[in-house]
RNA sequence: GGUGGGUUGCCCGAGUGGCCAAUGGGAGCGGACUGUAAAUCCGCCGGCUAUGCCUUCAGUGGUUCAAAUCCACUACCCACCA
C-alpha cells in the first residue's frame, strides 16, 4: 500500500470496487492526476445521495488531485437506467438546462477552482451537442459491443422487467463517450462514483482503451444502507436536498442528528473530514454513551456546516437546542426565540386578523397534508401549542397565548416544530 | 399475428353485483418506553363546510334500484403459441 489517500478511504469503507489496484497507485502517485465525477441534472437541486460521491471528489482534492466536476446536460435529456426498474419520463429541455445551471452553482460551492489543482467544470453537452448522429454511430458505437452491453447490470434487470428503450439502453455510451473526451481535453483516466455507475464507468474505461490505447481507472464508492434496510437520504417527505429552499437547512441537520445509532459511524467516515483520531474517538463516544449523541451532533454539524456554511449551522443548531431542551418555552428571551423559530416551518398571520385553528395554522404550514390528518394528530394527543399539549380538534390559540406578544409555537408529535409568527 | 392472464388506495396484495372507502402486510403518522435513536407494545391511516356529503378500484361508455365486482370498446403489462 503505498496511497495514502487510498488507505484512508479502505478505512472509511469508501471503496466500493476499483480496477486495477497497482495500476491506479501508479496513476495516483503523480501528484497532478485529475479525476472527474459526472452528476446528472435530473432534480432542480442535489441531495445527499449525491453528496456521497461528491464528498470523494473533494477528498481527492483535498490529496492534491484535480478534480473535475461533470454536469450531465446531454446525459440528463437520456435517463441513467442504473438503479432503476422503469423508463423514466424524459424531461422539457429548457427545464433540464435550468436544472444545469443550479446544479452547477451548487458543485462550485463545494470545491476549490483555485490554486495549481483547482477544479475544473464542464458540461457533457458542449461536445455531445455538435456530434451528427452519424459520427457518434461510427467513431464512438463502432467501439461497442451489444453483447457486453446487454449484460451490463443496469440493461440485464430491465430486460427482465418491462423492457428499456433504445434511448436509456444508449446511456452507458454517451457516459463512456464523456470519460473518453475527458481523457482528451484534460488527460483524466479516472472516474469516479457511486457503486452503481460501476457498469457505465468501466464503459468509458473500455472506450479509451480502444479508441485511444490507453488505459484508465474506475473507483466507486458504496451506497450507503441503512442499518434498517432502507435507502438513505429517503424520507417519507423524499429526498434531502442541499438546496436550503427545498430542504430548510434546520431539517437538514436534524435529518443527520436523528440518525439511527447503528448508522452513524459509517455516516462519520462517509462524510465527515475530520482525522481518523478524531473520528474514532467519536466513535468511542458513541458506545460508550449513545444517549448524549455527541456523535451525533459533530456529524450533524459539520455536514450542515459544509452544505449551508458555519453561520447556518450554529443557528440551527441552536435553535434546536432551545427548542428542545427548554422545558418552558415562555423562558426563552426574544431575541433567542425570534431566532430560533426564523429556522422553522413559519405561518404568517396578520395582526389584528383572528388566529386560525390549531389545525388550519397546521395545515397551512405544511407539515401535515390534510386537515382530517391534523385533526387525528389532536385526537391522538400529539398536538401541542408552546410545548403544552392541547386537546379538541376545534382548538384555537388565543391573544394571551402569543410568546413575546408575537409568536406561537406550534408542534405535532416529538420532532414537527412550526413557528407561527403575527406580523404587522 | 393467435390464445390466455392481468391493471385495486403511497407500495405489495385480497375482494368477483348490495354488509366496500374496500380484508391483510409493509411504509407512514400519533401514543407508551427512551435519548428529538433502535426494538417492542397500543392506536390511527381518502377528503370535506363531517352523526352527513364528496371522490377513489387503468380509461371510456353501457346493463342494473345498486358495480371494484357484469357487458363493450380503448390503452398498457405479463404468459404460452407463431
Amino acid at each position: 500500500m503505498s496511497n495514502a489517500l487510498l488507505e484512508d478511504l479502505t478505512w472509511r469503507g469508501s471503496i466500493a470496487q476499483s480496477t486495477d489496484r497497482v495500476e491506479l497507485e501508479k496513476y495516483l502517485a503523480d501528484p497532478g492526476a485529475s479525476l472527474y465525477l459526472g452528476c446528472d441534472p435530473t432534480a432542480p437541486s442535489l441531495h445527499i445521495g449525491n453528496l456521497v460521491a461528491l464528498t470523494l471528489l473533494r477528498r481527492f482534492q483535498l490529496a492534491g488531485y484535480r478534480p473535475i466536476a461533470l454536469v450531465g446536460g446531454a446525459t440528463g435529456l437520456v435517463g441513467d437506467p442504473s438503479g432503476r426498474s422503469a423508463e423514466r419520463s424524459l424531461n422539457e429541455a429548457e427545464l433540464v438546462a435550468s436544472w444545469v445551471d443550479r446544479i452547477r452553482e451548487q458543485l462550485e460551492g463545494f470545491l476549490d477552482f483555485s490554486g495549481k489543482n483547482g477544479a475544473i467544470m464542464a458540461n457533457n453537452l458542449d461536445w455531445t451537442a455538435p456530434v451528427s448522429a452519424i459520427e457518434f454511430l461510427r467513431d464512438i458505437g463502432k467501439h461497442f459491443s451489444v453483447n457486453q452491453m446487454l449484460a451490463k447490470d443496469s440493461v440485464a434487470s430491465r430486460l427482465e422487467s418491462g423492457g428499456i428503450s433504445y434511448t436509456e439502453f444508449s446511456y452507458q455510451v454517451m457516459q463512456a463517450f464523456d470519460f473518453l473526451e475527458l481523457y482528451r481535453r484534460h488527460s483524466c483516466a479516472l472516474q469516479i462514483g457511486g457503486n452503481d455507475q460501476w457498469g457505465n464507468i468501466v464503459a468509458g474505461v473500455d472506450l479509451i482503451r480502444r479508441a485511444e490505447g490507453k488505459s484508465a481507472h474506475a473507483l466507486t464508492i458504496p451506497l450507503l444502507a441503512k442499518a434498517d434496510g432502507t435507502k438513505f437520504g429517503k424520507t417519507a417527505e423524499g429526498a434531502i436536498w442541499l438546496d436550503p429552499a427545498m430542504t430548510s437547512a434546520y431539517a437538514f441537520f436534524q435529518f443527520f442528528l436523528n440518525s439511527d445509532d447503528r448508522d452513524v459511524e459509517q455516516l462519520l467516515k462517509t462524510f465527515s473530514f475530520r482525522s481518523r483520531e478524531e473520528i474514532e474517538a467519536l466513535i468511542d463516544s458513541l458506545n460508550a454513551n449513545p444517549g448524549a449523541r455527541e456523535a451525533h451532533r459533530a456529524l450533524a454539524r459539520e455536514v450542515t456546516t459544509l452544505i449551508h456554511g458555519a453561520d447556518q449551522a450554529s443557528k440551527v443548531e441552536a435553535a434546536a437546542k432551545a427548542l428542545f431542551g427548554q422545558a418552558d418555552i415562555g423562558d426563552l428571551d426574544l431575541e433567542t426565540l425570534s431566532s430560533a423559530l426564523a429556522e422553522l416551518p413559519k405561518v404568517i398571520v396578520k395582526r389584528g386578523e383572528q388566529i386560525p385553528s390549531w389545525v388550519d395554522l397546521v395545515t397551512n404550514s405544511g407539515v401535515v397534508e390534510s386537515k382530517s390528518a391534523a385533526r387525528r394528530v389532536i385526537k391522538e394527543g400529539g398536538a401541542y401549542l408552546n410545548n403544552e399539549k392541547i386537546r379538541g380538534e376545534d382548538f384555537t390559540p388565543k391573544t394571551s397565548d402569543l410568546l413575546h406578544g408575537q409568536f406561537l409555537l406550534l408542534r405535532k408529535g416529538k420532532r414537527d416544530l412550526i413557528a407561527v409568527e403575527i406580523t404587522d
